[in-house]
DNA sequence: GTAGGGTTAG
């Protein structure tokens, strides 16, 4: 140390904050000490531990001649304060000034290189350079963070004197690499770990969802440290274990323990599904008046739960005024919330404003539009993201496979199948179940099995996906059998699971197994009362129909009325059919639907009078414009045919679309819906019994057949017709 | 003076 007045080399031990830091400079600048390089590198230090802002570093800029200690740590600084283009900016500077690095500038370069990183190791290596001890460390983390891990490893094994911070970097390297059994392993052989070594065994659980284990190392930790602390605490809130998170949190405060930016993050991000932004803020308040800042993290985190519990103005607040500061994941997480209350022009203004979008930008939009039904504008967007050569990610692509089985467009489908083939990306969970419904959806029953039971682990939603897939095809058998595979498996069967089975068993006519299963339902929900309803009304018991509507414990909802008419329509029983389409004149009068149902039962029954007064009543409540004839015909037709549900979501996404969506008439919709819906390339188009093909159909078919330049054939009763370029071999209908 | 913890999308 260069000779200074005692006076100030004792003053300097003193330092440990910020304003310290500020009475320090000033006695500094009193001893005219505040540009000598020594005092310089030493006070950029004290700005890196207290995490100063960035306007401290004007130290920096007072010097007339930095040496290369004060750029050595001024490059540090950046790398904890700061950015990597600043580092690469002052070493720039660095050795214009002609300073070479030295074996401290090192480590914080290959830091700041991201991957490129342990290109310094052949270079060091080329040039016959041994590699320091620091420099050696920041290599095992390099290769431990972008791999290859065994690079780090050998790098570790031929150390003859490891230091603690090697083996923790090389266990965490361990970690990140998804190797638990070696991470454990060095941990057991480490001779003297420290508080870093345990947290960063906790993280490894945590990040893994092995959160039994994170909690057994922390309880085993001899200390503990903030770090460690929020490590366990955002195991609990990253997978959904709310309560868990925030007694966690009770606990580290009446520890004692003062809780930091990050440990915010985690207990915000908790309150969006528990305590909600009453408990959030007063956390906030409590933490702000101890002097805990709120950083760019913990504002997207407020952002986020105000969106997420509904207060998409205090959301809106805190994006105005974050301004330029705002990241990638505040826009990402604004865009969510515009989605999640199916505002999509103000997601999409948004996404196209955004200056930096990230594959989460385009998964959240691409998600949003098949959340809210759009499944053709997720579809585009995909394809515009593919154009602008932006990789998918397991995430995309779970949503583009439901967006493909929402509109039936296996092809499409198979493509994206192809696709992740192809960039060996791998399915998560989500993605194959949404495989497993898109298949389901478009008919190819035996894709979707050979999915299920390759997959590894199974949760509810895949075994309802396969239900509701035998349910649309009217397979009970197979659908009773999952169910009880399920339940052998431990896997607890939801509401959906039961809607699925019970539907599977109305359209299969299996009234004694329905029967049976909707008995077993510990709390049968109102939609589960409708699915029983449909299946006692199709097999003709209407009377123990209307009885369990009349002894249901919620009121009936439109569904429930639905299903009984539809049953009084098919097994011709005017008056409780009469009953039941009163009810839902009452419940929507709106609806045409119901007076064309009862109207065609009339006409069954040869009732012509009846049939001319409900024409009337439509009339007079302004309905006939809605009811153009054969789109509806087709409908009911497939309905009465029992192969899609009365309320299948294909006909109601179709309806839903904006015209703008879809070329053709209404009519022409519902025939496309219900073509993709039963088609599959190479095989002949199964046409419900009793339909033929109308006039809107054909028309539609054609249009498939062109857009999609594919071969159509379709079998209707004992009639081929077959679609190719834009023409068909039977063309009675023109 | 090397090492551990954080927000968004299915």
């Amino acid at each position: 140390m260069p000779q200074f007045s005692s006076h100030l080399s004792s003053a300097v031990l003193g330092v440990s904050n910020i304003l310290h830091l500020q009475q320090f400079h000033a006695q500094l600048i009193q001893h005219a000490l505040h540009r000598h390089d020594y005092w310089v590198a030493r006070l950029i230090a004290f700005c890196t531990r207290f995490h100063a802002p960035s306007d401290y570093t004007r130290i920096f800029d007072s010097t007339h001649q930095p040496g290369v200690m004060v750029f050595t740590n001024m490059l540090r600084y950046y790398s904890k304060c700061g950015g990597n283009s600043e580092i690469l900016t002052l070493f720039e500077e660095m050795q214009r000034c002609g300073l070479k690095p030295d074996e401290c500038v090192y480590p914080v370069l290959i830091k700041a290189a991201g991957k490129g990183g342990v290109l310094f190791h052949s270079q060091f290596v080329k040039m016959g350079l041994d590699c320091g001890k620091y420099i050696r460390n920041a290599l095992i983390n390099a290769y431990g963070k972008y791999g290859p891990i065994e690079a780090g490893r050998q790098l570790f094994d031929e150390m003859t004197e490891r230091s603690v911070a090697d083996w923790n970097a090389i266990i965490l390297g361990y970690w990140n690499w998804g190797s638990e059994g070696e991470a454990k392993r060095l941990f057991d052989l480490m001779p003297d770990k420290n508080v870093i070594t345990w947290t960063t065994m906790v993280s490894g659980y945590s990040k893994m969802k092995d959160l039994e284990n994170a909690r057994s190392y922390f309880d085993r930790m001899p200390e503990k440290s903030v770090v460690s602390w929020n490590a366990l605490l955002s195991g609990y809130a990253q997978n959904g274990f709310s309560e868990e998170a925030l007694s966690l949190f009770n606990e580290m405060v009446s520890t004692g323990v003062t809780p930091d930016e990050t440990t915010l993050v985690s207990v915000i991000s908790s309150c969006s599904s528990c305590g909600g932004p009453a408990l959030a803020e007063s956390v906030v308040n409590t933490l702000g008046d101890r002097g805990v800042r709120l950083n760019l993290f913990v504002k997207t985190t407020l952002l986020d739960l105000y969106a997420k519990c509904g207060r998409l103005e205090m959301a809106q607040k805190i994006f105005n005024e974050l301004g330029v500061h705002r990241s990638s994941v505040t826009w990402n997480s604004m865009i969510s919330a515009y989605m999640r209350t199916g505002d999509i022009t103000a997601a999409r203004e948004l996404f196209d404003q955004m200056p930096e979008k990230n594959v989460v930008s385009w998964n959240s939009m691409i998600a949003g539009y098949a959340q809210n039904g759009r499944s053709s504008l997720a579809i585009e967007l995909f394809k515009e993201m593919i154009k602008e050569q932006i990789m998918p990610d397991e995430v995309t692509m779970a949503s583009v496979i439901s967006a493909c089985g929402h509109l039936g467009a296996l092809e499409l489908g198979n493509w994206v199948v192809n696709f992740i083939n192809a960039h060996h990306l791998k399915l998560s969970l989500s993605g194959l179940n949404s495989l497993i419904f898109m298949y389901s959806r478009c008919g190819s029953m035996n894709e979707a099995k050979m999915i299920f039971n390759e997959m590894e682990t199974r949760d509810v939603v895949s075994h309802n996906a396969l239900i509701t897939g035998f349910a649309a095809h009217g397979n009970g058998v197979e659908a009773l059998k999952l169910l009880e595979k399920m339940k052998d498996e431990g896997i607890k069967p939801d509401r959906i699971t039961y809607i699925g089975v019970l539907t599977a068993c109305s359209h299969s006519g299996m009234l004694e197994e329905g029967r049976k299963v909707f008995e077993s339902i510990k709390a049968p929900d109102i939609d589960h009362y409708a699915c029983i309803v449909d299946l006692l009304g199709r097999v003709g018991k209407l009377d123990e129909a209307k009885r369990v509507i009349k002894e249901m414990p919620v009121s009936p909802h439109v569904e429930v009325y639905g299903s009984l008419l539809n049953a009084c329509r098919i097994h011709k029983r005017v008056d409780l059919g009469e009953f039941a389409a009163n009810k839902l004149f009452e419940l929507e009068p709106e609806n045409a639907g119901n007076y064309i149902l009862l109207s065609n039962m009339y006409a069954s029954a040869r009732k012509w009078k009846e049939v001319d007064r409900i024409r009337e009543l439509m009339k007079t409540r302004g309905l006939m414009k809605t009811t153009d004839g054969a789109g509806w015909k087709l409908k009911r037709k497939m309905q009465a045919a029992g192969y899609i549900a009365d309320k299948s979501n294909v006909l109601r996404d179709v309806e839903d679309e904006d015209k703008e969506e879809m070329v053709g008439t209404h009519s022409e919709k519902l025939a496309v819906a219900f073509c993709l819906l039963v088609s599959e390339p190479g095989t002949v188009i199964r046409v419900v019994k009793n339909l033929r093909i109308c006039w809107d159909c054909h028309t539609a078919i054609k249009m498939i057949s062109k857009l999609e330049k594919r071969e159509i054939i379709v079998r209707d009763n004992n009639r081929f017709h077959h679609f190719k370029d834009n023409v068909c071999s039977c063309n009675d209908y023109w």
